[in-house]
DNA sequence: AGCTAATAAATGACTGGTCAGTTATTTGAG
DNA sequence: CTCAAATAACTGACCAGTCATTTATTAGCT
C-alpha cells in the first residue's frame, strides 16, 4: 500500500525540486527582493527551516531556479547548432515553432523576466544565462544565416542582426504575456505571431532562389 | 553672482525633479525593492528626510519616475497617430528612426525594464504604462498598417502582429543593453538594427506596388 | 510480530540586521 | 526674528537565517 495513504509527508529526494518549483513561482511573481522565504515555504508545503536543509541562502535558491530553467534547454540549443543542412527557410520554420512550443509550455518566460530584472543585482546569473543559453542560441542562428548567405540564399546584411530580428517578436510576446496580460491586455498567440513573422521576414531576407 | 558660489543648497522648485532623476537611476540599477531610500537621497545630494518633504512614500517616488518617463512621449505617440498619409514605408522609416533616437538618448530603456520587472507588484503602474504609452503606440501603428492594407499596399496578415514584429527588435535591443552589455556582451547598434529590420520586413510586408 | 533506541527530517519560535518612515533640532533666507 | 528647508538620529516592522525541540522512520533486538 505505497500509494494508499501518505499520512504525513516525509521525503527527501524530491524536496529540493519541489522547493525550486515553488520558488520559481514566487520569484516570478514578486521578483527576487520582494519574495519572502515564508511564501516560498508555504507554496512548497514546508516550513522555512526545511528550506535551509537543502539550500544555503536565498540567493542559492535563485541560482537553482535559473539553472534549472537553463539546463533542459541547452540540449535544444545544441541540436539547433547541429546545422541542419537544408534550406534556411525550413530550418527557421522548424526551430521557431519548436522554440515557441517550449516557451509557451514552460516557465521560461517568467525566468526571462527575472533575469532581466535582476541582472544588475546578480551579474553572475546574467552571465550564466547569457553564456550558456542566449549567446549559444544567437550564435547558432547567426552561423546558420551566415552559411546561407555564403550559399547565396540570403541577401547581404549583418547575420547577427538577422538573428535578432527573427527571435525578437517571440521574446516580446512572452514579456507581454508576463507583464500586460495580467492587467487585462489582449494577449498575442505566440505560434501565430511566429508563423506570420517568419513568413514575412524570410520574404525580405531571401534572394530570388527561394520558395516554400 | 548667482552662478558664483552656491555655498549651501537651498531650493525648492527643482528638488522633486532632482529626486525623481536620482530615483530613476537607483531603481533602474537595483529594482524597486532592493533600492534603498538612502541611496536615492545620496544620489540626489539630499538627506532621506528631505525626500519626505516632497513624496509620501517610496511607491510614490516610483510612480513619479514612471510617470515622468511616460509624459514626454505621449506627444510623440500622438504625432505618430496623426496618420501620415504618405506610403507606409516612409511612415515606418521615420517613426522607427525617431523612436530609436529617443530610446537611445533617454532612460526609457531602464524604465521599461522596471515596468516589466515590477508589473506584478504594481499593477496600476503596468496599467498606466500600457494604456497611455504601449497600447497607444501599438494601436497607432496597427491602424496605419491596417489602412495601408486597405489601400492594397500591404499583404494580408494580422496588422497588430505586423506592428509587434516591427517594434520588437528595438525593445529587445534595449533590454539587451540593460541586461547583458554590463556583463560584457556585444551590444547592438539600435539605429543599424532598425534600419536593417525595416528594410527586411517591409520587403516581406509590401505588395508589388512598392519601392523606395 | 512488538518494543525500543538511534537517526534523520522537519518545525517554529527566536535573533540580529536592515530599512521605510518620523520627528526633534538645526540651518539659512528674507 | 520668523519661517521654511533640511537634517540626522531614532523607531518599529519586517524578514533572512539559526537552533533547540518535536516527529516520523529505520534498525536492532527478542
Amino acid at each position: 500500500m505505497d500509494t494508499g495513504a501518505p499520512k504525513f509527508r516525509r521525503r527527501k529526494a524530491d524536496r529540493p525540486a519541489e522547493i525550486v518549483q515553488a520558488a520559481l513561482k514566487v520569484f516570478a511573481e514578486k521578483g527576487f527582493a520582494a519574495a519572502k522565504l515564508d511564501d516560498i515555504a508555504r507554496e512548497a508545503g514546508v516550513s522555512k527551516g526545511a528550506i535551509y536543509l537543502y539550500f544555503e541562502t536565498k540567493e542559492d535558491i535563485f541560482r537553482a531556479v535559473v539553472g534549472q530553467a537553463i539546463a533542459p534547454n541547452i540540449g535544444m540549443v545544441k541540436a539547433m547548432a547541429a546545422a541542419h543542412p537544408g534550406p534556411l527557410a525550413d530550418l527557421l520554420r522548424s526551430v521557431t515553432s519548436h522554440v515557441a512550443g517550449v516557451v509557451s509550455q514552460t516557465p521560461l518566460g517568467g525566468v526571462l523576466k527575472m533575469v532581466v530584472g535582476e541582472a544588475r543585482n546578480f551579474p553572475e546569473i546574467a552571465r550564466v544565462w547569457h553564456d550558456e543559453l542566449v549567446s549559444q542560441a544567437l550564435g547558432a542562428m547567426t552561423a546558420a544565416i551566415s552559411a546561407a548567405q555564403a550559399r547565396g540564399e540570403v541577401k547581404p546584411g549583418d547575420p547577427r542582426v538577422y538573428a535578432l530580428q527573427l527571435i525578437s517578436p517571440m521574446l516580446v510576446a512572452v514579456l507581454w504575456k508576463e507583464t500586460f496580460v495580467p492587467i487585462g491586455a489582449e494577449p498575442f498567440d505566440l505560434a501565430a505571431v511566429m508563423r506570420q513573422h517568419v513568413d514575412t521576414l524570410l520574404c525580405g531576407m531571401l534572394t530570388e532562389g527561394a520558395r516554400t
